[in-house]
DNA sequence: CGGACAAGCTGA
DNA sequence: CAGCTTGTCCGG
């Protein structure tokens, strides 16, 4: 029997033998320990007939640990270290349940409420469905651009479905009859925050269906016949196949692993539903133009994606007195709206990423400052052996608050605090501040703070975002895309305005301060219509040949330079293929596909140094 | 990855 | 030569 160690590094399996005891209790994905190396290391079952290399004496498996991953699942694990050039003990350990499994319910036993499904199964496909949901469940991938404040009830009803109709028996009877494709198939929505989980889920359950909030609910998922519900690691859910699939905000950065391997939920989830044949929707107000690679593009027709759109007006920066700086004349007249009467509330936007920063004491809110020239401190560096630092003398000292002793910090951006005094004089009425920290607004008529104000489902009538020019200038592959993804985010905010002032349940108003108008991603705002910040990003990839046109991948850390040597030598000579570097010490690799990228990466040899193997970089 | 073991360095 | 660091090897 062939398993994988949980060890990342070592990259190879090895071969145990079973004792007779234990062989009904093992099958592909079970999680064992073993005797490796005078140590019992926890490891997965990948293989259960295989004949050990000559020569080798094997150990016995010393136990079972627990029910692990599901054998597609395990296969879509080696998959997946192909496709991002990792280690599969990464994957595996993400598709295992964070406590031991003993065992799961017999086989047999009912884990989905049938019988409300049944008459919604029949009427869901023509009478709640709309013709787009309709398509997308068709089969393959499907992009479903559904605007910020549109619905995706019909399409989750129409899933949901799937899960007791006749598509399932279908795509069983159609799959190889392995013992790793039993269990009942399920049904995977992929969302990208955490907190909208539980929501979603409660609205499943009204449907009448299983529901397995993941990665609580591990071991219900793993039974299958259920839905399952979770943020980028139920990719991974144990879902013995899948139905259908769902990932919602399919453009959200979210769904993207930044630690390597660098691996995305939407490809994941779009690469399960096409093994299994199910169908695999993708839904997002804003396609990038990867996402848009990857599928059938839907969409509703013109007049209905513009209501799916609140109104969003933009503003130009370079019409206003340069000395009001981001608090335009109309920002002023909004926020003196919101304070005129009670229920109003306007949430301005600013997206400063770098610039000065001030530490906070965590505890009693005092201002970090040197001690020798009572400059701001910042922290200089991260984990256990923290210390602040400052900036214009350069002396250091550990992170203690110098009123308090206490050691937690937060971290107050300059332009956050000072734009809320400004916009408060200017106004004349309070304004709150809203930021990763602080979380405290009350029912104030004005709110300033970072994009993770708008994450935090807080309602408003209007938002204001007051600096996009610097999202849409960043120098990231996909800085066009991250600032309509801003604008949608916005958009959804404004979305439970209930002020009557604003047109009472309609959608409320978004406006966008910048000094370029014209930009095809402002434009497509305005018009409720991504494509028209899709059409010229896709010609702009294909001019200079960057994904999805090509397949791009870069390298960095100490063991890179040893890599991407190893790499010149078998790139030499191939089409199309080239390998660039070192710019800051980053190598990048390009190939026409993810074939050719990744089975390049795949053939030369790990260097002993670490190295980071990005796949699908956003920063070029 | 992490242990086992060897080789190299240091101070008494 | 004990005590410690650094490097290399290898696992079923």
């Amino acid at each position: 029997m062939r398993v994988v160690p949980d060890v990342v590094g070592l990259g190879r399996r090895f071969d145990y033998l079973v004792p007779p005891a234990m062989a009904s209790a093992l099958d592909v994905g079970t999680e064992i320990r073993v005797p490796l190396h005078g140590r019992r290391i926890r490891a997965w079952v990948v293989e259960l007939d295989t004949t050990p290399p000559a020569g080798v004496v094997l150990q016995p498996v010393a136990a079972v640990r627990g029910v692990g991953p599901p054998a597609a699942v395990v296969e879509l694990a080696s998959w997946a270290a192909w496709r991002w050039a990792g280690s599969d003990v990464h994957f595996l350990r993400t598709a295992s349940s964070s406590t031991v499994v003993r065992g799961l319910p017999p086989p047999g036993a009912p884990s989905v409420v049938r019988a409300p499904l049944t008459p919604l199964a029949k009427g869901v496909a023509d009478a709640a469905a709309s013709p787009e949901t309709a398509r997308a469940l068709a089969g393959g991938t499907t992009v479903l651009r559904v605007g910020p404040a549109g619905s995706v009830g019909n399409l989750l009803r129409a899933v949901v479905a799937s899960l007791a109709g006749p598509d399932v028996v279908a795509s069983e009877a159609a799959g190889p009859p392995m013992a790793s494709r039993s269990g009942a198939p399920g049904v995977l929505v992929v969302v990208p925050e955490v907190r909208q989980i539980g929501p979603l889920a409660a609205w499943l359950r009204t449907l009448g269906v299983a529901v397995a909030m993941l990665p609580e609910q591990w071991e219900r998922a793993r039974t299958g016949g259920c839905v399952a519900v979770g943020t980028r690691a139920a990719a991974w859910a144990p879902l013995p196949s899948l139905a259908a699939a769902v990932v919602l905000d399919a453009h959200d950065r979210a769904l993207v692993e930044q630690r390597s391997p660098t691996w995305s939920a939407v490809t994941v989830v779009a690469e399960r539903a096409r093994r299994d044949g199910g169908p695999c929707v993708l839904v997002s107000p804003c396609p990038t133009v990867e996402l848009a690679a990857m599928g059938t593009v839907l969409a509703a027709g013109r007049s209905v994606e513009r209501r799916q759109w609140p109104a969003v007006e933009l503003v130009d920066l370079r019409d206003g007195d340069p000395r009001h700086g981001l608090l335009s004349g109309r920002v002023v007249r909004l926020a003196r709206w919101a304070g005129a009467a009670p229920g109003r509330r306007l949430v301005c936007v600013v997206n400063r990423t770098g610039g000065a920063r001030l530490v906070l004491c965590g505890a009693c809110g005092e201002i970090a400052r040197c001690g020798t020239c009572s400059g701001p401190l910042e922290l200089a560096s991260e984990g256990i052996d923290r210390r602040l630092r400052c900036g214009r003398c350069g002396t250091d000292r550990p992170v203690v608050c110098a009123r308090c002793g206490s050691t937690a910090t937060r971290a107050l951006r300059h332009g956050v605090t000072r734009l809320r005094r400004e916009l408060e004089r200017l106004a004349s009425g309070p304004v709150a501040e809203l930021t990763a920290a602080s979380d405290e607004v009350g029912d104030a008529p004005v709110v300033v703070g970072t994009e993770a104000a708008l994450r935090r489902g807080l309602r408003a009538d209007v938002v204001v975002l007051l600096d996009i020019d610097g999202d849409l200038l960043a120098a990231r592959l996909d800085a066009g895309e991250r600032a309509l993804a801003l604008v949608a985010l916005a958009c959804r905010a404004v979305r439970r305005s209930t002020c009557p002032a604003v047109g009472g349940r309609a959608p409320g108003q978004v406006v966008v301060q910048t000094r370029q108008p014209s930009h095809p991603v402002l434009r497509a705002a305005v018009a409720a219509d991504p494509t028209v910040a899709l059409e010229p990003e896709m010609e702009m990839r294909r001019l200079l040949r960057l994904p999805p046109v090509t397949a791009m991948a870069q390298l960095s850390g100490p063991g890179a330079p040893t890599m991407a040597q190893a790499l010149a030598r078998s790139v030499r000579g191939v089409v199309d293929v080239d390998l660039d570097g070192p710019h800051d010490g980053i190598w990048s690799l390009r190939a026409p596909d993810h074939q050719t990228l990744c089975d390049l990466l795949g053939a030369v040899a790990r260097p002993a140094d670490r190295v980071r193997v990005d796949v699908d970089p956003r920063r070029l």
